[in-house]
DNA sequence: TAACCATCTTGATCTGTATCAATGCCGCTC
DNA sequence: GAGCGGCATTGATACAGATCAAGATGGTTA
């Protein structure tokens, strides 16, 4: 899986990214060492939902390992991904009592927890952590509305190659490697789980990974282990103009 | 047009919706009258582009009459509408110094401003400020994954009373009006950037339009004038279970 | 080693939306 | 009131991706 460092991240965040930064006691200042009381640890297995769209979410958090995502479903069973949450995302909702869509757990998930009321109380007194959660929020928002485009008006080849540069950067920056030439990663989701993600059938995503293989544009090493020979002609394949675009 | 109340929104706020009062200077503390000597107003006419993608983006304010839409464009001139600014809307990227989208005038826009620098500065000093953008961001998120769903998953027909029931619940929410029974409304924008909302062609919204109007969910009188009998039919065809959802 | 199950691949066919192409409508100008 | 230009409608056809349907692969259990 990406990033199995289990919660090594949390404990000592000398390596801590930074998103994750915003919830974890011992990033930040004073202020937030007072945080360490509430803090605490959640496991769930692949496939478990973490909290259902409606239900009370008392709790913020950031994912310390595994990968979750965020779900939209219609009552006739059509379902949507609206976000991937990677390692140091953070998920919660500040001011709003209720969650806005089902949270899943894609893989095994450790996520970092705080109780959801004092972390707002200290919120409003510590300004700091509000502008970095804005921040976070404006971030989140800007690749929301990159997918749209992606979902808009790409294809399904498009759409694949977008995610693929996604999961490809995210994991590289994540790893400190470079972008250019080669990458290698495990991409930890079903054929399924990008379909969902992608607005697609599990068969388009199949025929259009195994079309990207024998153009040579990916390798693939059993289903999971990809192998970018070329990041910019991924990146091509997925019509990105200049990219530089963030991810969830 | 939708609530060509022109400035007078900004200058009593006894009125003024709960976005825009954000960055009003008659709205809110003493510590935002302050900001009353950085204020202006700009006029956009329908077409204009008000920002490009990419460039310094010096300003943050809010809609005050007209709508402009959010829009991202491939190299190939594909492009994607990622959020529609009504009256009241808030635009800008505190924290950021480039735009990412264009901002684009769909009608006649005036729009209420204010240099960023200060407003940031402003934002640092008053957490108050700062709360209520993270949670018009949050709104803005909300909505955002909402349309993902809409993109992603939606039939044609369903895609098209998703946007007409955004539409016309935002109108009749600002003109104080009930949601049950019929509501009545100007839809400005034209088949095309309806079709840029959509990802979907100008001649598949034309033809969606032409189906729901035979079926009696809506009527048309001219271009742009709708009645929708019955909400709730509509809001049934948009495929939304509970509704509830918010918009951009 | 075999049987099993979840996941993935590939093929054949269908269908919703795009594409290409006329034609219609309406406000504006001269 | 004729002509023009921007927008909208409608029709005919093409095609990308969905759907339906077999298999293939690979890991796990017995």
């Amino acid at each position: 899986m990406l990033n199995q460092n289990s919660l090594s991240v949390a404990q000592d965040c000398s390596e801590c990214p930074i998103r994750h930064r915003a919830v974890c006691a011992r990033c930040e200042t004073d202020e937030l060492e007072r945080l360490e009381d509430i803090k605490y640890y959640r496991r769930f297995e692949a496939g478990q939902t973490v909290i259902w769209s409606g239900d009370k979410m008392d709790f913020v958090g950031s994912v310390v390992s595994g990968i979750a995502s965020l779900t939209q479903t219609m009552e006739d069973g059509r379902t949507q991904m609206v976000g991937l949450l990677l390692p140091s995302d953070f998920v919660g909702r500040p001011g709003r009592n209720t969650a806005a869509y089902d949270v899943v757990a894609t893989t095994d998930v450790v996520m970092c927890c705080f109780r959801k009321a004092p972390f707002e109380e200290l919120m409003e007194k510590t300004p700091h952590i509000a502008q970095r959660l804005l921040q976070m929020t404006l971030d989140e928002l800007d690749a929301a509305r990159e997918w749209m485009l992606v979902l808009g008006r790409k294809t399904a080849r498009e759409k694949i190659a977008s995610l693929l540069s996604i999961v490809a950067r995210r994991d590289a920056s994540l790893n400190m490697a470079r972008l250019s030439g080669a990458v290698t990663f495990d991409l930890p989701l079903t054929r399924e789980a990008m379909a969902d993600y992608l607005g697609l059938t599990l068969e388009t995503v199949s025929r259009q990974m195994s079309a990207l293989r024998k153009d040579g544009v990916i390798t693939l090493e059993g289903k999971r282990h990809i192998t970018v020979p070329d990041m910019s002609v991924l990146l091509e394949e997925a019509g990105d103009d200049t990219d530089g675009g963030l991810l969830v």
